[in-house]
DNA sequence: CGTGAAACCGTCGCCCC
DNA sequence: GGGGCGACGGTTTCACG
């Protein structure tokens, strides 16, 4: 359940396809080392089983017109399953929170939020989300700048700890 | 400069690449109502122009064994740019890192960090973090549960704006 | 921006190990 | 079980109108 049933093409095709979702399958076949039929079935089986859940074009916010980048903590009244639960569908249709965590300490939600100015995100502060119903306090941090946003895991990781499974045999 | 070189067709060729990265030029092209050569060209513009930074598999990572995901807070002892500098080139080098934000408030840096688990995110935060030079204080908060995550920006709010903008002339 | 053509690719059936 | 070969249909990507 923990990667274990992928072999090694499967995580190089993962890799692969992680940092250039738009290869072609004959490159891709090319650089995992086998030829493009069973490269396109590995890749089908993957997307079955949900190791790959999509793919997306990663477009520039800022060159969009978002020039903001908001992450809002958030601390409920009642933390309850249910009131959890409303709260969380009520940032899932809200379009300028981008993601919605659950932590655990001293502040419940942790939301990633974009506008294209301050005045948009106040507007959706003000009167969504810190009025919003079981919603206690509400602190922002506005992004001043981004020094990395990769997307995905590190497959480094999962290869070192792949050689050290396999060592310990 | 912000997105306002862009007309109607180039708007919906990013929210359709944003929503499905690996969509065939054709079916692209049907999508947004022109004939395929010249969508490609457009998709090559919107990429040399940098509206379009890549494009990438969206990986499970649970399924891949990255059983964490924690937020850490980062206060640094010194906010001088050489320093702030230093530290988000170490953040760019340490894979378990997968986004570094400089935030305003009372805290400097808002990092997003995965790990296979919770030991290997510990050593992590012992060993290279917190002993990291110029930090003064981490503050981390485990990922209970994610329940949104979509990636890009809200093509709707986008459209939304464009509409008022025209109305206004 | 559209049309046509050529090269390439995705995909399937079949054979092999 | 998985990988490779060959072939067909669709796609990418030119040059040109």
């Amino acid at each position: 359940m923990a990667g274990s049933k992928l072999d090694e093409i499967d995580r190089k095709i993962l890799a692969e396809l992680q940092a250039d979702g738009r290869m072609t399958n004959v490159e891709l076949a090319k650089r995992v080392g086998i030829s493009a039929p069973p490269c396109l079935r590995r890749v089908r089986t993957l997307e079955d089983a949900g190791y790959i859940r999509g793919y997306h074009a990663d477009v520039s916010a800022r060159d969009l017109g978002f020039e903001v980048q908001v992450f809002a903590m958030v601390g409920l009244v009642s933390q309850a399953e249910v009131d959890l639960s409303v709260f969380e569908g009520k940032c899932r249709e809200w379009p300028l929170v981008r993601e919605c965590h659950m932590l655990n300490g001293e502040v419940d939600f942790l939301l990633k939020c974009v506008a294209p100015d301050l005045s948009t995100f106040q507007s959706f502060l003000t009167e969504q989300l810190t009025s919003a119903d079981n919603v206690a306090s509400v602190k922002t941090s506005l992004v001043i700048r981004c020094a990395k946003d990769v997307p995905g895991v590190p497959f480094e990781i999962l290869e070192e700890r792949v050689r050290q499974l396999e060592s310990g045999l």
